[in-house]
DNA sequence: GCCATAAGTTATTACTCAATAACTTTCGCC
DNA sequence: GGCGAAAGTTATTGAGTAATAACTTATGGC
């Protein structure tokens, strides 16, 4: 007498991959400690111990978590800077970060895993988290042949704007005086839908990209 | 019978600067709900109810930890800037901040704050964290003088500093390649002395500034 | 159509953690 | 020297929480 038609059953692999879409929502908002299983395990829309018949524990799912958030942003860049070179690809990658943490989550999600690494003593997670900060810098200076100097430049932008968009900093705080239109709109679009909360949380985790 | 000389009495508003102190260090590593107020209170040299009767909950002595770290880095701009102006000026806090975070904790805690912020809905802590943010900008600015295109050149690049001490990217990587050699001195040495853990951890916490 | 396998469940455990209540010890002051 | 207030403790509770075990239900290939 159980509720006939609420998920209509997947493969694991299917079920895995909504698992961690979901888990990256919630560990970006709540941290490692701040998530229960109970929490994604609702969202995915599955019973909590099940989780763990996916996932040996919270640990790997939150490392899956991690590494969706490094991949979506790789292949982003690479497919914004494909035909691209030198500066005119630096600036096609800087436009879809911009674009990218619209999706809060997915910022949110990375400095989360900065600070958890930067926490650790799990030397494990710590390497992890480092490769795939090192990785993505590595990217972005294949894509675009970048110097030393325009690269700083480059990812020194990005760690402010994610801390003024986690922050929710209003577009016409002083904070943002230095950037271009452009940046500052797709930022500033994402710190509107932070404010937009009371967030009914299940809109998103079937929508494949 | 109990060990007579543990700790020989404070009053309670010393031992709350204390708890303050030793809250930091601890909400650095593991965040908000990744802290327990029983390692707090075993470092602290206290009964874990005890911190109960110095502040009304868990989060109260979140609040002043955060309040603790955004005003132990205004204070050392003021104190670095004092006398100088314009690019000068700025240039000490940039030296000022690198010597910093070579205490870890308070660098890991900010990270800690923005991050807690942006996945929190409880507006009073986004409010409060924000503040200090823009307070600390406005401190800045008004310290230096300095343009929206130099405050945005010192603030990102604090903000990259962070990430890569947070995540122990050693010296000699290309990430700090665009670095002078004081600032990556300073960082690496944050880089160094986290990496050194195993740490007793009770160190420092008697001492006041 | 059946049955092995894969997808999923309920029940439970052993622990941790914030917060409260009620009690005890020490200090300073008259 | 004693007493009142302030500093501090032990005991306890009630609500989570990760993970395990044992059981149930659907599905697809033959």
């Amino acid at each position: 007498m159980a509720m006939a038609h609420s998920t209509p059953r997947m493969s694991a692999d299917e079920r895995r991959r909504v698992a961690v879409r979901v888990a990256m929502s919630e560990f970006a908002k709540g941290g490692y400690y701040g998530t229960s299983t109970e929490a994604i395990a609702r969202r995915v829309g599955v019973s909590q111990p099940y989780l763990f018949r996916l996932f040996p524990n919270k640990r790997a799912l939150f490392k899956a978590a991690a590494e969706l958030c490094f991949t979506r942003t790789t292949e982003t860049f690479v497919r914004v800077a494909d035909g691209l070179y030198g500066e005119e690809a630096l600036e096609a990658m800087g436009q879809a970060y911009s674009e990218l943490i619209v999706d809060r989550e997915l910022l949110l999600m990375q400095m989360q895993l900065y600070v958890t690494a930067g926490g650790s003593d799990d030397e494990d997670v710590v390497a992890y988290v480092r490769e795939g900060w090192t990785g993505m810098w590595e990217t972005v200076r294949e894509l675009s042949g970048a110097s030393s100097e325009e690269l700083d430049e480059f990812f020194s932008r990005g760690m402010l704007i994610n801390v003024l968009v986690a922050l929710g900093v209003p577009g016409d705080n002083q904070c943002w005086a230095a950037f271009d239109e452009y940046s500052k709109a797709a930022a500033t679009q994402a710190v509107a839908r932070g404010a937009a909360d009371g967030l009914p949380d299940g809109a998103a985790e079937t929508g494949s990209p």
